[in-house]
DNA sequence: GTGAAAGCGCTAACAC
DNA sequence: GTGTTAGCGCTTTCAC
């Protein structure tokens, strides 16, 4: 079987008896005659006649490619995300470039640049450390953007925005209610959006509660993963030896609360007897421990449904207003946070 | 700040007072005086020039980009395949398009015919299952492709596999090793590559080391999820109620290893103690579980990067040689697979 | 070393 | 309704 070359509109047209502005128009399903409809697809089908993606795109300027970017494809939430975003986008009919930017903000900022040589005709972005030249950058993107997480309203660009604040809350009212009273944090890095964000909500509802005062059940991560989430643990339980341990841990995210349960269960520490543990994302990890874990789910996979929506509807018009969305938060109680005794 | 349009090498030039040519030959690289370097560098600089990519794919018929395709993002092994894809295809200044066809090899089969219309240079693919139609398309894919996973040697296509074989080896010995010698298997569906794969290395092993004649000790879950993989362990104790319960599962991969063990523990039955388990894949789901979960790595970062630098080479040179590598499998041994008693 | 010009494959005016 | 033709922005012969 040998390569044959691609054949080209005019060829099509030529075999048809046919210009070649009749072979786009059939194609392209614009007004044409029965007969010669029927003419050109004969011919495109005899042929195995394929439209090249480039030279369309460089006609009409759109290359029916979009971009998704975000900072670790080791965390499930965003893998949820991505996936919701290609089931919508490609539902209409766009292709998706995934970009796996580290939470490195110039590599972040790269990316944006680089857009520029339009490869894509839309970006979805889930950053998670914000800089002056990122803010920047998103003032006047290369194409039409939108960003899952919460940016400054000053910045003109759509976004879908988790509520960490409310999530926090509920998985606090939680704690409260099943009798916890002295709560630690392990969160992830507070120059973080998310990290930032939550640690605000955390000393807010703590107080609000008249919990967890002592600083020493604040503990920062030096990244949202299983490995800092371990060191972190580590530092917390040599801080708060004996009488002064927690009842109750919430993680910054899944990752960092289950790292909290390894830890405690390998310190002897019964989960939930002895502290409970709430995680936030809600990703398919929490149900695989033992106890499964409570977590505040965010909504990822709504927030990537969300987000493509924002990005076509912007595509179809650029000048719409732009949008802020937020994403509720719902909590998900399973084995880490049932209550200590027969108390509900 | 208004939207520019974007500056074309023509209007470089003309600020550069040369011929776009020169334009385009100090931009590639292209030898060029010193003072023409300066030239265009200079103008292009000034007007914030960027190439154009579609422009330059549809002239050099080369878009670099490339797709990964797999049929379930929902696994952390696909995903771990991803970002090794990724990687290495990145720092070779190709983009990446992921597609998340699902299991059925219609869409693969779409997916594989639509790169005929040119968007990708080349393409890695992960199928779950092959059918006829699938590998007649690979006889002369529509661009350079390399499969990652077991195709007939009659295709040539360049293929990087897992060995299956040696890991249900490995897996078996070990729990043989440990004294377990009526071992279950809940496996994949056998109409997969994988699943058929394991199912009959399963049976020759077993054979071999004299264990686990029963055949209903072998289930087959719908699909390779946590949902199937409940469902099945679900079907296997009832076959096996009383005394007639295995000492070990070995799962066709983590997900459904990890269903079992849940279903095991929720039935009262002490993991390792009553009954071992064993999961393929090793994926990081592996080591949230209690106990961990022993699992055979079958080297998916491995198979990713390896079929990404199979897909470079081929796509430096069409004709070279097809290549079929197999990735050796590992064994890692955590608590779900300790020894009953004190013994070694 | 540099410029003029052709053309990658397609769509969209514009004329008929 | 259909054909002719001019480009989209770039690279690359081919002369000079």
């Amino acid at each position: 079987v040998s390569v044959e070359a691609r054949p080209t509109v005019v060829e099509v047209a030529r075999h048809a008896g046919v210009s070649v502005a009749s072979v786009s128009r059939v194609l392209n399903g614009l007004p044409s005659s029965p007969t010669m409809v029927e003419k050109v697809l004969a011919a495109a089908t005899l042929l195995g006649y394929r439209p090249n993606a480039m030279a369309r795109s460089l006609k009409v300027q759109r290359t029916d490619q979009l971009t998704f970017a975000m900072s670790d494809v080791g965390n499930p939430v965003y893998v949820t995300m991505m996936r919701a975003v290609e089931r919508v986008t490609r539902s209409e009919g766009y292709r998706l470039m995934v970009s796996s930017v580290s939470s490195d903000p110039g590599e972040v900022l790269a990316l944006l640049r680089s857009l520029r040589h339009s490869y894509a005709d839309g970006l979805v972005l889930s950053p998670i450390r914000l800089t002056g030249e990122l803010l920047e950058e998103l003032h006047h993107p290369a194409v039409p953007t939108v960003v899952i997480g919460t940016v400054p309203a000053s910045v003109p660009v759509d976004n879908v925005r988790a509520n960490s604040a409310g999530g926090v809350r509920l998985a606090l009212a939680h704690l409260y209610e099943t009798g916890r009273r002295r709560v630690a944090l392990v969160n992830g890095p507070v120059d973080t959006v998310p990290g930032s964000a939550r640690g605000r909500a955390f000393d807010r509802q703590a107080a609000r509660l008249g919990v967890s005062r002592d600083l020493e059940l604040r503990v920062e991560a030096d990244d949202f993963t299983l490995a800092a989430g371990r060191k972190a643990a580590i530092e917390l339980l040599a801080r708060c030896a004996g009488s002064r341990m927690p009842d109750a841990v919430l993680g910054g995210n899944d990752l960092l609360a289950i790292a909290v349960m390894q830890v405690l269960r390998e310190e002897g520490y019964d989960i939930p007897g002895d502290v409970a543990v709430v995680g936030m994302d809600d990703t398919d990890l929490g149900t695989v421990t033992s106890p499964s874990l409570t977590s505040v789910s965010l909504g990822s996979e709504q927030r990537g449904t969300l987000a493509a929506q924002l990005l076509l509807d912007r595509l179809r018009d650029v000048d719409r207003p732009v949008r802020r969305v937020t994403v509720q938060p719902t909590l998900t109680i399973r084995g880490s946070s049932a209550p200590k005794a027969g108390r509900r």
